[in-house]
DNA sequence: GTTTTAATTATACGATTGTTTAAATCTCTG
DNA sequence: CAGAGATTTAAACAATCGTATAATTAAAAC
């Protein structure tokens, strides 16, 4: 029998990932199979239990998203870096987490509703994330204007938060068509993509403003 | 003074694009200045409010995404379609939707949310603007393979609905060095990655093996 | 002006929410 | 074995939720 604490946060993930943030504790504890008063005993609120879930699972990511970045910059301590091995140093780590496939959607789901738990999540966990990824992509792509690059590193975030959230319907929806079980082929898909993106010609100064009077 | 209808549906819109869909009708009512039971006997219950909330924005945009659609491939009877005119069809129409901002993030935060709200809003509104832009996305890139087609508008769209949803705090995380607020430059830069994204080249089917093995 | 319908109001209902309390049980130390 | 601390339990708390009811007011029709 797995610990309490561990089985209040699996029970809480996989349902959150189902029905949204807005599962109600007896919903959790009954799936746990553990009392009602468990989740403040063990953590303090239900604001609590969801901030522990978050952490717990976005901590070792953010982790291996830095590793593998550091490994790029160590085959290249000079000169640009290569476009693509960054995007796979974000990407890679979320949509290969190990585990339910809960977990994904449930990240999916974070990123879509900004605001609410957002600034709790960004401040500890995504703002030095990004500081980094931010002078790698630079480094990748030094040609590229800073505004460009924070909308392109944006736009690549849309792409995988969009794709993980929606990850167990996209197949419903196109009749089986699409699948997204094959981890590694959609991974590539999204770096190729993404990687076309960072690398299309920017708008200069002129051509913005005649297109906003076009 | 405007119509209880309507007034109940604008504050409804602001309320749930700032605190999420699980707001209360007594907040809704209070800020729309009428009585709660007024939302009960104009619509029949707070799902068919949201309903016809989603329904009175995206039925308007989605008209206009095909009449766009129609002028383009009127001025191209045959042969392949402009792939940036495609996208600017599909995007331009919810990106300048008029009216406030908060419409926006609830169209964002819509998208976010999938299973809750999108089996009832994908059927009557989405389904068949997804086939009609499936064929003209396949006429614009005739070379590509389906299942990666259909790939590419999915990260289209994921470029699209992350930036609405982040728009009102993206200038407040990156300490106002990206901004929003000119809606055309902002389009320019979506169009132009995601139309890089898609002339992108792709993965043949034995790469993929060997990819899947490396 | 009276009647009929539409719209708004105040109030209350049952259900569910997160949280707390106090007693019961378990776990381990001395 | 005794007892101190940690954990689990059942029960109840106040608050809030969506919805329904009945009465009141406004509007429209004849």
């Amino acid at each position: 029998m797995t610990d309490t604490k561990t089985r209040i946060l699996d029970a809480a993930e996989s349902l959150i990932a189902q029905h949204g943030f807005d599962v109600s504790l007896r919903a959790i504890t009954a799936k746990a199979g553990v009392n009602l008063a468990a989740v403040n005993y063990h953590f303090q609120s239900k604001d609590a239990l969801i901030d522990a879930l978050v952490a717990r699972r976005i901590a070792p990511i953010n982790r291996l998203r830095i590793e593998v970045l550091d490994a790029v910059e160590r085959e290249h301590p000079e000169g640009p870096l290569p476009l693509e091995a960054v995007i796979h140093a974000f990407v890679d780590p979320p949509l290969r987490m190990p585990g339910r496939e809960d977990i994904r959607i449930l990240f999916g789901r974070l990123y879509g509703t900004p605001g609410e738990f957002l600034h709790r999540l960004f401040e500890p966990h995504l703002k030095p994330l990004a500081a980094r990824f931010r002078v790698a992509f630079a480094r990748a792509c030094p040609e590229l204007p800073p505004a460009d690059l924070m909308w392109r590193m944006h736009f690549t975030i849309g792409v995988m938060v969009h794709t993980m959230s929606w990850s167990r319907i996209i197949s419903e929806i196109t009749g089986g068509e699409v699948n997204s079980s094959d981890t590694e082929a959609l991974i590539e898909r999204i770096v190729r993509f993404t990687a076309a993106g960072f690398r299309a010609a920017v708008q200069d100064a002129q051509s913005q403003q005649g297109a906003r009077h076009a």
